[in-house]
DNA sequence: GGTGCATTGCTATGTGGCATAGCAGTAACC
DNA sequence: GGTTACTGCTATGCCACATAGCAATGCACC
């Protein structure tokens, strides 16, 4: 089990977040919504009324890639689109949408927990500034090679 | 910027593997490379004659999907498959894959290193070992909702 | 107050990672 | 020696993500 890739944080990094990814999407399976679904409905929950290309922003996710997971909340009746100007709409969640995001929440914030509970004590509180920094740090990333 | 998801590890190791695997391709790319590939071959490199199946399970890449990885590398002439037993095949590194392994290792080791570096100074030595708990915390998952 | 430019939401399309189902050939085990 | 397990493989589909281009709209600036 002496991996010659254990060493290197960023391919941890990769296999840590999908292995966390897959339990996630286990949690989320009954809900019948995808992780990238989720994130969206936690956006709009926070800020009703941002627009699809401001939460593209927040999320990382590009303005085509938004169009499906947007359709298919709307058809799911969570969320609703309202047109703030000409050209862009607000998002907003709907009484059922509310309901799921809470419930969302709930579920997703116990698996969090659940998975910072199952390291070793003396990390534990490391877990999230590292990973907050490491998000930095690889976004801040070279521009030269 | 206050994002609701910036509190929740899993979303935030999410993003920071994205980030980083970003940065990795962007070095990768010189050599015409996917890090899947690269993985592999540094798997090989530690490990020669190791079988397809044997380093699909270290890396956690299913047999099916191995094929077109480890075929694209045999193509490129840096891996060599000799018959084990009359199902497994070993795999090897070519001359070639020996000095492509090398030069990639450095390079990685290169980036990883500045990666770490960019971190805040307090937060760099718990980084490896929280993504090695991560990472063990999110595969000795649940079994129950 | 009209023109050039940026932005928005969208279609179409390609790619890479990953999963499952099934298959033929081989090995291992009783 | 017959069942069971494993290997490498084909075929296929899903999802996340990227790019190019489009029509409609808003905005800044002269």
């Amino acid at each position: 089990m002496s991996d010659p890739l254990a060493s290197l944080p960023g391919y941890v990094l990769r296999r840590a977040s999908s292995a966390a990814l897959a339990g996630l999407n286990r949690r989320l399976a009954p809900y019948g919504l995808r992780h990238a679904d989720v994130s969206l409905l936690l956006i709009v929950r926070d800020r009703p009324g941002i627009t699809q290309s401001e939460a593209g922003r927040m999320l990382d996710i590009q303005r085509a890639n938004m169009v499906p997971i947007v359709a298919r909340l709307e058809a799911k009746g969570l969320l609703d689109r309202r047109r703030a100007d000409g050209r862009s709409q607000g998002l907003y969640l709907s009484e059922d949408g509310e309901g799921q995001a809470a419930a969302l929440r709930r579920d997703i914030d116990a698996y969090e927990t659940a998975l910072i509970a199952r390291l070793p004590e003396a990390l534990r509180e490391h877990a999230l500034p590292v990973l907050t920094a490491l998000w930095q740090a690889a976004d801040a990333e070279p521009e030269q090679g």
